[in-house]
RNA sequence: GCCGGGAUGGCGGAAUUGGCAGACGCGCUGGACUUAGGAUCCAGUGCCGAAAGGCGUGCAGGUUCAAGUCCUGUUCCCGGCACCA
């Protein structure tokens, strides 16, 4: 009977022609999307709770690959959910334009960079448009507009007034082939990308800094309160800002002339145990030491040489220990020893102080080279006393412990490690030889590029008046047009006079602007407060626009990011707060990486010949798919490892669902009487209960992990349900007003994913107006619990039997069920219950000997 | 070396608190309807076994009535940092 039924709905189903269409949907809701421009604008002025959702801009490289698709998918699913949730929200767009990639296409393919850039955008906004994607268009922020950069110019001229900005030499990459300055990501293993057989030069060139570690310790700090931010990136933030606390200390040099060598250490306890002073090849001192000594000179040359190498290939950490004596001697203050100086190829001259004091009985690499050279091995930390268990005679050098006791260190012997460092750093104050001090890892940021593609940095060179700002009234320095590029001579703006040449706003005589333009992550640096107030020309945003929105609620993006652009960004909005132009410390409440997309087992590349086009996805599956499957094969944390035949099973389910909810209107034509609550039909109930589980499914996805590929599972059971139901509802027993609320709410719960579908199942159903207005479904805790339970019955741990019990029964009736149950009875027969394990809901065990 | 994440069927992955391992989807097998099927529908599908049953979440132990989940040790994979003094 049963049988007969499914043919015949079967049947029926293939004479239908109007199937799930996504082409014919999606470009008529894309159409009609496009005459209403203020469908996805945030109110500036509402009564509503503001909720700012935020993806990463994109670089307009020419097309939108996989990753922006599962990227926006998920920032487009949580904007239309919490529109749907009352909030007015703030979803906008914009294009980090400007960078390397226009000038390399303006040099390959002769197209200027702007026009380059202008229709990338423009392509990519149509996907955008196509893909469905809810943006605040009219905010759109385009970095290599003059509109925009103008406030990086503004920003920059700030920073200078406040001292936060500085000019100092600089080393930069120099290909010697193309004289010209690399960017390092144009260094391939210390080569130049464009001649593999070319070894990159550092050049010493006049670059401009931003003082980003006077917020070092802030912005570590502050990381321990960015509590809604993945704990990887937390990490990697503070292994960047690398803050390590120590004690400098100066050691005279024994001669004549009176030099001395500052080192950093952070294990000055072990002092006494020094018995080399090292210095880094490109400490200051070396070329002292050197110029009236050739043989070192050359040596050190090496040495320096050899350094910078393995540093390009990224092999610094496993390069060969060595070194040469300077035949010239270093003064312990502590103690008066002479020691001898050494110059050695692990010696970092951007770390510390360039210049280190070796202890080679309680540090590895100072024993390793100890060792090697014959320098004396002194042990001056011994294991706890106390603790005799740690003792030993003899311990295995080198020992590094903090939990142990000087020896042989003069009036310190006796004290612990940590006791001793403060003692001692307050000691080398005390005597004006030294300090406890904190050292970073992080760098001030060079933000110099002699590249066209970039913001002019406003700043003027007169002989009379040295640097000069470009005055606030005459910004922007606009960008000039017509420029020749070439990667050769230096900043292509050097080689434009009408740029270079200009008056001096102080004497009025000659000068020269800067010719080079700022690094793009400038650009990215403050992007986001501008889309609170796009066309502000008076200012860079105004403050209050920016107090309403601020903190930005939910930031999402690719963790490449989570170095560069999430701490200047982090630096900007400190300066900013501290200029009284905001009042928020950091710039995003919550942080949110999503996985990168593979295929076959490796990251999407042109040369691997693995990248998926989203275009052609769209044409073969429909946006809605593609979205939809960017959501459902993993979660959007993990790592996604693309499947076509995915997308057509996601297509498959959405064609389901689009007949479900179109076609069973038809089946029911016959009005059933309508029940009461207490006699509801068996399967009406059960409808009743999968829609309520589903909408708590969705709805606690959204507001907990993400798991959005459990959220769309929770849709294809409830539509695989309903349509199971056809026979059901045919026949009256389910009533007509369940199946509609059914579908209703099913689209409802649908359109944050698959907006296509879900507008025009919408529409279908009778309803009008966007689904950004309908509320967000609520659940009914009461209408979701099951009425029976199934209750595993285990013996001795195993799964023996399932039984069926009334939801809420008592532990002794449903004891009573399973011990009546034939499995268990036989499995337990002529066995002693030792004990019963109930846990009312979950399951029964016994155990039994 | 340090830090972070991971390992579950043929595949992608489910399993907020320790409580039926494998939801959902892909693939596969059989069937229905068909001129046709790369459409649709129905049934099956962790492994071994004819069945009863046994075995199963990288590996080895442990705690517990009960472990993918907790503890100890260990292997491998991915990502980041790294002679950082």
């Amino acid at each position: 009977m049963a049988q007969k039924e499914d043919i015949t709905t079967s049947r029926a189903l293939d004479q239908r022609d109007d199937r799930y269409d996504a082409q014919r949907i999606e470009s008529k809701w894309t159409e009609r999307w496009q005459q209403d421009e203020s469908l996805y604008a945030a109110d500036a002025d509402s009564t509503k709770p503001k909720y700012y959702a935020l993806e990463m801009l994109p670089y307009p490289s020419g097309v939108l690959h996989m990753g922006h698709v599962r990227n926006y998918s998920i920032g487009d699913a949580l904007a239309r959910f919490m529109w749907m949730s009352g909030y007015n929200v703030l979803h906008p767009m914009g294009w980090d334009s400007f960078g390397l990639p226009a000038e390399n296409a303006a040099i390959s393919a002769n197209v200027p960079p702007r026009e380059w850039t202008l229709r990338n955008i423009g392509n990519m906004k149509a996907q955008m448009k196509r893909l469905g994607f809810a943006y605040d268009w009219s905010r759109e922020v385009t970095t290599c507009l003059p509109e925009y950069y103008r406030w990086n110019q503004w920003f920059f001229l700030k920073l200078y007034e406040k001292g936060l900005a500085y000019r100092k030499k600089s080393k930069v990459n120099w290909c010697p082939k193309c004289a010209t300055v690399l960017a390092n990501e144009q260094v391939v293993n210390g080569c130049c990308w464009r001649h593999e057989d070319t070894l990159v030069e550092q050049r010493e060139l006049e670059q401009w800094f931003l003082r980003i570690t006077n917020y070092a310790e802030e912005l570590l700090t502050g990381i321990e309160k960015l509590e809604g931010w993945p704990e990887k990136v937390r990490t990697m933030q503070r292994n960047w800002i690398g803050r390590s606390d120590g004690t400098l200390v100066d050691f005279k040099v024994d001669s004549p002339s009176g030099e001395t060598v500052s080192v950093f250490t952070t294990r000055v306890d072990t002092i006494y145990g020094a018995t080399a002073v090292q210095l880094a090849p490109e400490h200051p001192l070396v070329s002292s030491f050197a110029k009236h000594n050739d043989l070192l000179r050359a040596d050190v040359e090496r040495l320096i040489a050899e350094q910078r190498r393995a540093k390009e290939i990224g092999e610094i950490g496993t390069i060969v220990k060595h070194g040469v004596r300077t035949g010239h001697y270093a003064i312990n203050p502590f103690n008066g020893e002479r020691l001898p100086i050494w110059i050695a190829n692990y010696i970092l001259m951007d770390y510390g102080t360039g210049a280190i004091m070796s202890v080679p009985a309680h540090d590895e690499r100072d024993f390793e080279f100890a060792k090697k050279y014959g320098i004396e091995i002194r042990l001056v930390i011994v294991p706890s006393p106390d603790d005799p268990e740690e003792t030993v005679a003899e311990p295995a050098l080198p020992f590094t412990t903090m939990h142990g006791t000087l020896v042989n260190s003069g009036p310190f012997s006796g004290l612990l490690c940590e006791d001793a460092i403060e003692k001692m750093s307050a000691y080398a104050e005390e005597h004006g030889f030294g300090k406890a001090t904190v050292t970073y890892r992080l760098k001030d940021w060079g933000i110099s590029r002699q590249r066209y593609w970039g913001t002019p940095i406003p700043m003027i060179y007169c002989e009379k008046d040295g640097i000069v700002p470009v005055p606030e009234k005459d910004l922007p320095v606009i960008l000039p047009e017509k420029v020749a590029i070439t990667l050769s001579g230096g900043s292509p703006l050097s080689k434009v006079p009408e740029f270079v040449n200009v008056m001096c706003p102080k004497c009025g005589g000659a000068a020269r602007r800067e010719t080079d333009t700022m690094d793009t992550f400038v650009d990215s640096s403050w992007y986001f407060y501008r889309y609170t107030d796009p066309r502000n020309d008076h200012a860079p945003f105004d403050s209050n626009a920016a107090n309403y929105w601020f903190p930005i609620d939910q930031y999402i993006g690719g963790v490449e990011h989570a170095i560069l652009h999430l701490i200047y960004s982090r630096f900007w909005t400190k300066f900013m707060r501290d200029m009284g132009m905001i009042k928020n410390d950091e710039p995003a409440e919550r942080l949110f990486t999503q996985g990168m997309i593979i295929k076959g087992g490796a990251k999407m590349s042109k040369s691997l010949g693995n990248v998926v086009s989203p275009d052609e996805m769209v044409a073969r599956y429909g946006a809605d798919a593609t979205r939809l499957y960017t959501l459902f094969a993993t979660s959007p944390d993990r790592e996604l490892d693309w499947q076509d035949e995915g997308v057509a099973g996601i297509q498959r389910f959405l064609g389901k669902l689009y007949r479900v909810v179109t076609d069973g209107t038809e089946l029911v034509v016959r009005a059933p009487e309508p029940h009461g609550e207490g006699e509801r039909a068996a399967s009406a109930r059960a409808l009743q209960r999968k829609l309520h589980q589903t909408i708590k499914r969705v709805s606690l996805d959204f507001q907990g992990r993400w798991h959005f590929n459990t959220s769309i599972a929770a849709l294809m059971e409830l539509n695989n349900v309903l349509s199971g139901m056809g026979p059901e509802i045919s026949s009256g027993n389910v009533p007509r007003q369940d199946v509609a609320t059914t579908k209703k709410t099913i689209v409802l719960l649908l359109a944050p994913f698959a907006p296509f579908l879900a507008r025009e199942l919408w529409e279908t159903l009778g309803e009008k107006g966007s689904l950004l207005k309908a509320p967000w479904p609520k659940y009914d805790a009461e209408l979701a619990k099951e009425d029976e339970i199934q209750i595993p019955v285990q013996v001795n741990g195993k799964l023996r039997a399932v039984v069926t019990v009334p939801s809420g029964s008592t532990e002794d009736a449903i004891r009573d069920v399973a011990l009546a149950d034939e499995k268990i009875r036989s499995s337990i027969a002529g066995k002693n219950i030792l004990k019963q394990i109930i846990v009312p809901g979950k399951l029964i065990n016994l155990v039994v000997r």
